[in-house]
Order: C-alpha cells, then structure tokens, then sequence
DNA sequence: AACCCAATAT
DNA sequence: TATATTGGGT
C-alpha cells in the first residue's frame, strides 16, 4: 500500500483538478454540516492535484479512475482523506497496490477506491475555522508558500513497497539502479522518478553506513578473533597494535544508524546476528542462506520476515556492532566516537590481555564470513585517519606498515592506495 | 535531461 | 520523523 499525501498545495482552478476525484462538494457538505466547511480550505486541500506539475499528478488520477484490488500489480486502490490539523492542511492518499501484501490503514476502506473528504475515523477536523471560502471552496486568504501550485506529496514507503524498490534495484544492480529504471522495475504507476530518486537517495545513504559499520563491526570480531585466540601464547610476532575502532566502540547506534522506517533489509538484518548473540535478539530470524544479498525474493510470496522489527524501527534491538556488555559494566563508559583529537585515558573497557573490548561472561560472537570486507579502504582510512588512543596497555599505534601485516592475515588483498 | 548529493523544508 | 524539495554539480 502506498499513501501519498500532498501536504501543501496552492490555489489553481479546481475545475480541471478535480475530476478524478469523487470527491466533490457534496461529500464536504454532507460531512461538514455547516461550520466545517468553512474551516476547510478546498483550495488548498485538493486544489492542483492533476496541474501536471509533477509526474505523480496524472497518475495518481489514473490510478484513482482505476477500480482497485485488482490482480495487476500496478494497480493501485487508493483513498484519500483530507487532515486539515491547524493551518497545514493536507490530503492524504493512500494508494494500495493490493497484491503487495496491503498494510491496514485507517485511509484504506476495503481495499477499494474510496476518496472520502473526511475520514472521521482519523482526521482531525479542525474545529475552528479560519478561513473562509467561496460556494466553490475557494480559499479566500491567499496562500504563500506556493504560489505555484506545487504540491508536496507524501509517499508512504510501506515495507511492501520498499521491498519493491529493494528488489528493483538489486536487480538492477546497486551501481547501475537508477531512479527511471528503478521506476520502470517497479512497475508502480503511482510513483514518480522523483519519488524514487529521493527514496533513493535514503536507501544508498543508509546503505553506505551500513556497509561502514559492517566492516566496522566485522574488523572489529577478526581482531578480536585474531589477538583474542592468540592471547598468552605469544605466537604472534607483530606488534598487536589496535586500531582506533577497538578502543572505542562502535559508532553510537543513534542516530545515524537506526534503522529508517522501512530501510531494514532482510541481509542487512542478518548482519546484526554477527556482532549480537542470539539471545539477545529479540527475535530469532528465519534461517536464510549465509549470504543472502540480495534475498531471493519472490515478488509473490509476503514479506521475507513477518517480524516487525524486521522492517520498522529496531529501537529495542541492539545495533550491530554495539559492544556487548554485562548489566555492571554500561557501555556509557566508553567516550563517544565522534570524540575528536586524542580521547581521555581510562575511558577504555578494553580487555586488560589482549586488548579488545570484553564481552559478557559465556558469551561469544559469532564470527562473520570472511569475505566481509566491503569497505577496507574505509577501515583503512578509518584507522589512519583517527587519533590514537593512549591506552595504557602499552599498544602501539599502527603503521601503514601494520596496515598493510592485518591486511594481509585477514586475506584482504585490496591494498588502499593510502597504504600502497 | 538525467542523475547525484547535501542541505533544507515540511 | 520521514519524506520532499531545492540547488549545485557532473
């Protein structure tokens, strides 16, 4: 189900705007019932919907000419509702591609066109009015902001349309997905280039963190694996050095990588089971291949994980990465990671032999595959580039050539040029 | 023109 | 907060 929601709009002749819309004064008077009416600004609730001002216009009036809950995929049922809280009116269209797995709404009713001027179950009506508009609901006040006739539409990106998004791109490869084709792949009328671009633009952001951190988290268990195994037995003929990222912990879970909405990913999630035991996910997931980038989804079958968190905030899910630790030991003690020049000694709950961060009694982390380096030129430039930490542990910092001696025992062939 | 990205607006 | 918009750049 995609709800899109022009959040603003300016005054154009409503006339031509209308007409793929049911709704029509009628609806507004039977619902109003005198003084509501008043409060609503017709204008700019509705007004320069099919202007052509944006691709999305002239769909989302073929859409709403189009019956929903049909097979085909690109149709879309849709309802639109009018919220006009305070002086920020919007219209809320919830557009449902009903073979995607609908999401209950309160704008979807029966899963068939509805545009209803007020949906009573939701819309805060605004009780006073403050405008005033003619027979024709024109607004009498002028409205600032846009003059134009643009119009913010609001897509709702439900996990089922996220996955959508997610499955075209993968398709079209991350590097080669673009926001036509990306459009074109989706087959999802109701969006516009711009729609996916912005979304887009979200999802490689988020991303390129993820990838970061996953690298993070993944240096962070090899060298753990490296000088944790070895530790006493003095095999090791390099300085163990440690990279600035063991001392500190991994980058505060809030907020540059909380899950945004929609942007949990069946493979991403299953990252986080690297760094986090088991038990403390909330939720075990369903076994999937060990490398399940891009999931094989089949565009019939529901959501690859029925689990909430699995597309929706995972705010009571320990971030990827995050140390792991007991009740006694908060991880409020470590310094933040954004700290800059050379961090507070003390600071560090590293394990006192081999220099890692400790985790809790009994518990281990499992360890990531080994070709889990998406990103060594940012661990590289990441380890370089940060101060080091005094840590009273007699650790040396790295050189490149201590770089170049972890590279090399943790397989990783790609040499940055910074170290070259 | 399409795209990308950061900043900003809503 | 999530998303759209904008502006500057390629």
């Amino acid at each position: 189900m995609l709800a899109v929601s022009p959040l603003r709009s300016a005054k154009n002749d409503r006339e031509s705007e209308m007409e793929g819309f049911t709704v029509e004064e009628n609806g507004f008077l039977d619902f109003s019932g005198g003084n509501l009416l008043d409060s609503i600004d017709f204008d700019d609730l509705f007004m320069g919907i099919n202007d052509g001002d944006l691709e999305m216009d002239s769909e989302i009036l073929a859409e709403f000419s189009v019956s929903g809950g049909e097979e085909s995929e690109r149709n879309c049922t849709s309802a639109v509702s009018t919220d006009d809280s305070g002086k920020d009116d919007k219209v809320s269209v919830s557009v449902s591609a009903s073979d995607l797995g609908s999401r209950s709404s309160s704008l979807i009713n029966q899963g068939e066109e509805i545009v209803s001027k007020r949906d009573m179950g939701h819309a805060t009506v605004n009780p006073s009015p403050e405008e005033t508009h003619d027979s024709k609901g024109r607004k009498s006040s002028a409205q600032s902001k846009n003059p134009l006739g643009k119009r913010k539409v609001k897509v709702d990106w439900t996990p089922e349309l996220h996955r959508r998004f997610v499955q075209a791109v993968e398709k079209l490869g991350v590097d080669k997905a673009v926001p036509s084709r990306i459009l074109e792949l989706m087959g999802i009328d109701c969006l516009t280039r711009h729609n996916i671009a912005s979304h887009l633009q979200k999802y490689r952001s988020h991303r390129k963190h993820l990838l970061a951190r996953e690298a993070e988290a993944a240096n962070w268990s090899q060298r753990r694996q490296i000088y944790g195994a070895g530790s006493g037995t003095g095999k090791r003929d390099i300085t163990p050095w440690i990279a600035p990222t063991m001392g500190f912990p991994p980058p505060a879970p809030m907020p540059h990588f909380r899950p945004l909405h929609v942007w949990g990913h069946p493979s991403v999630d299953q990252s986080f089971m690297h760094t986090w035991p088991k038990h403390l996910t909330p939720s075990p997931p369903p076994p999937q291949p060990p490398h399940a980038w891009p999931p094989p989804l089949h565009p019939l079958l529901p959501p690859p994980s029925a689990d909430p968190s699995f597309w929706h905030s995972h705010h009571h899910v320990p971030t990827p990465g995050t140390p792991c630790f007991p009740p006694h030991m908060p991880p409020t003690t470590f310094p933040s990671p954004t700290v800059q020049g050379i961090a507070p000694t003390g600071m560090y709950r590293v394990d006192p032999v081999v220099g890692v961060p400790t985790m809790p009694p009994g518990q281990t982390l499992p360890e990531p595959p080994v070709d889990f380096h998406p990103n060594v030129d940012s661990i590289i430039g990441d380890v370089l580039s940060k101060p080091w930490l005094p840590l009273p542990l007699g650790l040396k910092p790295p050189s490149i050539d201590g770089v170049l001696v972890e590279l090399q025992r943790q397989g990783i062939s790609k040499i940055p040029p910074s170290c070259a």
